[in-house]
DNA sequence: CGCAATTTAATTGCGCACAATCTAATTACG
DNA sequence: CGTAATTAGATTGTGCGCAATTAAATTGCG
């Protein structure tokens, strides 16, 4: 995809046209272009991510799902969907899935049955150390330095914050 | 989504952690973080769009697709898809909901039957105006100036860019 | 204590994204 | 010209993401 979408030649656009409300629109159509680059940028990821995390046996969600899980095992599936920021609906199926594989467990909190608690096997553990080779790929595949990439980390948090905190 | 995700903290571990590859775990380990940030942006666009998207009857990609097609009437499936980056898999379902909803045509072309062309009704072209409203309430939600939203754009079109080439 | 309200995970339904495959049309080449 | 190779879009299959709903468990309140 060589070529400038749509959307960004749409932005443009509104610049040369006469438009009675010209100063809402360059910033609309401007931000129309943030989304689709963003968009683009995460389809871009899930490609790079796919041919590495194949021999693996994970899709790139189960692969965040498996880092948080390395980071905290035993986790209720509510405490991964908070910090993934998926619901139930995607992570229940993902979660079988991910059993079946025999990567991890769910089971039954004793305290509180409404919640499952999702450990990791030893295969599930043991995969960890593979994971290590894919995330240096992609960091080579990033093409930026360290502190560019944190700074642009940094900016899309903050982004992502206040688009969740313009919904109240 | 409050918290900071499993992703992020994880990268900072390794910091602290003596591994036996240090200058590529850090590096690998951020830009687990910036894939998951962008991931986590673009699912909060897609939630700032919802609500403003439905009373047009649109979905987010629908809305992309309308937009490339505002840009210009008449194209192709291939060109939308090379303008989005979707393939006809996710194009072909995806403009029959459209040409159901009677917002788009589509015809095959005389000259070369294996293109099926694009076209816009008068009810799609009309919905431009009330697309305009969208943007501007998203370009609100943004939160930021123009100037860094659009310097935000350009480094994720510049990342898009080299995750694809590194993928060749 | 009893019951309404809330919580948690699972399920249903739908649209999206992509790999693989298929069909028909077009192009390239001997 | 005939045929192999390629192209374009549609289809099949799978996993993801989310709204709405359901069932069971827990909490809150009178």
């Amino acid at each position: 995809m060589k070529s400038a979408p749509g959307p960004e030649n749409k932005a443009h656009q509104p610049r040369k046209a006469s438009q009675p409300n010209e100063p809402a629109r360059p910033a609309a159509g401007l931000d129309a272009m943030l989304c689709f680059a963003i968009y683009g940028a995460a389809h871009a990821f899930n490609r790079s991510y796919k041919p590495l995390l194949d021999p693996l046996g994970l899709t790139y969600p189960q692969f965040l799902v498996m880092m948080a899980l390395w980071d905290e095992d035993g986790q209720p599936v509510k405490g991964i969907g908070e910090k993934l920021g998926l619901d139930s609906g995607t992570l229940s199926p993902l979660l079988k899935r991910l059993e079946q594989s025999g990567l991890v467990a769910r089971q039954r909190d004793r305290e509180d049955e409404r919640q499952v608690r999702i450990t990791l096997t030893d295969k599930g553990r043991e995969l960890q150390r593979d994971a290590e080779g894919v995330m240096t790929a992609i960091g080579h595949a990033v093409g930026c330095s360290l502190d560019e990439a944190m700074s642009l980390r940094n900016e899309l948090v903050a982004l992502k914050e206040r688009l969740s905190s313009a919904d109240e």
